[in-house]
DNA sequence: GTTATAACGGAGAGGTGTCTCCGGTATTCC
DNA sequence: GGAATACCGGAGACACCTCTCCGTTATAAC
């Protein structure tokens, strides 16, 4: 045993190192399989699917599935990017809309839309992105976009006067909880609730609202649970 | 040993069953204080809080409790005939309202208020009771009368044309959800969204809903899950 | 007291879900 | 083709919840 033979092998696999090896196909192959079962498991049954039966879906053990994505989180990270996107692509057409209540109300109808129908993710904006930062950030900018949307909207009259970026919180949840609710029974059942809230935010004839608004803080404490089904510690 | 006493002792046995021995004081007992608990972990976690949890608040084993009550509705019809029943007077007091409007924005309010504030249990009237018919009878009750209520309402114009008592799911889904996640923040923000819903009732502010309302058998549809956490067989 | 027994409560089986470890294997590179 | 190794996937630990069985205990009746 001399000591030469380790130390080539050490410079051999220190070159690998630098040129690192090519990504194996079978691994590429399945987090393509995973992505697409997380992808149909969390619209069908909500972002917090049970990660096992995805990995069972995409035709991989348990193991795979948390080597390529660690937590619950980074799944949503691969997954939820692209609708997040979308609901940002939305409010820019509401901003560029110059009918102010034509861009308020097709915003709202549209995410409405985008969360309630088939293959839409349910809770998108209410549920905890903690450990997300990507989905998080995209976030925020909808939700400057959207008070911008909103406070033009307010400025010129197109909606009542009292009505906060926070109160938005109510047809968020509202919407989610029906779109839940009827999807396979009156799957397009959100639209009369989502059509009601409409005529809630109208200008003409409003009543006061005695009731304060939210504190914007108030409303990110309302997000949903943690990402991970893991008691809290 | 002769045949006589057994005999006797038969006697003595059936004379027993005749006059059945007195309940146990420790039964008692401990039946109070599981309702007592169920009561509290219903109202604080929902109506699926887990029993175990339950019966451990309650200090007694969990043999105890399902001795008690056998199924989750034996619990639930000795917990939410109650708050059933009050909901039904609110009905009664709505309808004995001469005033149309305030009888409907009244009923709403208060019936929101009995489910989101403390003490007040979720989802009372979007929970399946299939295996608790008391409580489905009052529930059906209920129900009956608020159909008085609202088409009342209608025929006399103090609600918009168009609204139906199916329709009143969307504002109970609604403040449920709105509810339970401003629970410990805005305890009292389910207010401000029941007052934006009342808007979207009044006449003079609704706009044709070109969505067609929900079939009554549709919204019995949309009860919640089973009872009892066992998995569909 | 004594006795019969109803009620207790905990151990544990069975189910679901998360997450890890590790022996075996498939793939890449040469 | 052979060697090195990254990746696979299942077994299994842990946690939570439901529900039952059964040896022990508390209570009521006498």
């Amino acid at each position: 045993m001399s000591p030469v033979f380790p130390l080539i092998l050490e410079r051999v696999r220190d070159e690998r190192r630098a040129t690192p090896r090519r990504e194996r196909s079978d691994s590429v192959r399945n987090r393509e399989r995973l992505l697409s079962a997380a992808r149909e498991l969390f619209a069908a049954e909500g972002l917090q699917a049970p990660l096992d039966r995805i990995a069972t879906a995409a035709g991989v053990g348990p193991g795979t599935l948390y080597r390529h994505f660690p937590t619950r989180s980074a799944l949503w990270e691969a997954v939820l990017e692209e609708p997040l996107l979308a609901q940002l692509a939305l409010v820019d057409r509401a901003l560029a809309d110059p009918d102010r209540w034509a861009g308020v109300a097709g915003y709202i109808l549209e995410t409405c839309a985008l969360e309630a129908e088939r293959g839409g993710y349910l809770n998108l904006m209410t549920t905890r992105f903690d450990d997300a930062p990507r989905l998080l950030e995209i976030r925020t900018r909808i939700q400057r976009r959207i008070v911008e949307l909103f406070s033009r909207a307010r400025a010129e009259g197109a909606i009542r006067p009292d009505f906060t970026t926070e109160d938005l919180l109510f047809i968020t949840l509202s919407n989610s909880r029906v779109a839940e609710v009827t999807r396979d029974v009156a799957p397009r059942a959100w639209r009369r609730n989502a059509q009601l809230f409409l005529d809630s935010l109208r200008p003409e004839r409003a009543h006061p609202l005695t009731e304060p608004p939210l504190k914007p803080s108030d409303v990110a404490r309302t997000m949903m649970t943690r990402p991970t089904a893991r008691r809290p510690d």
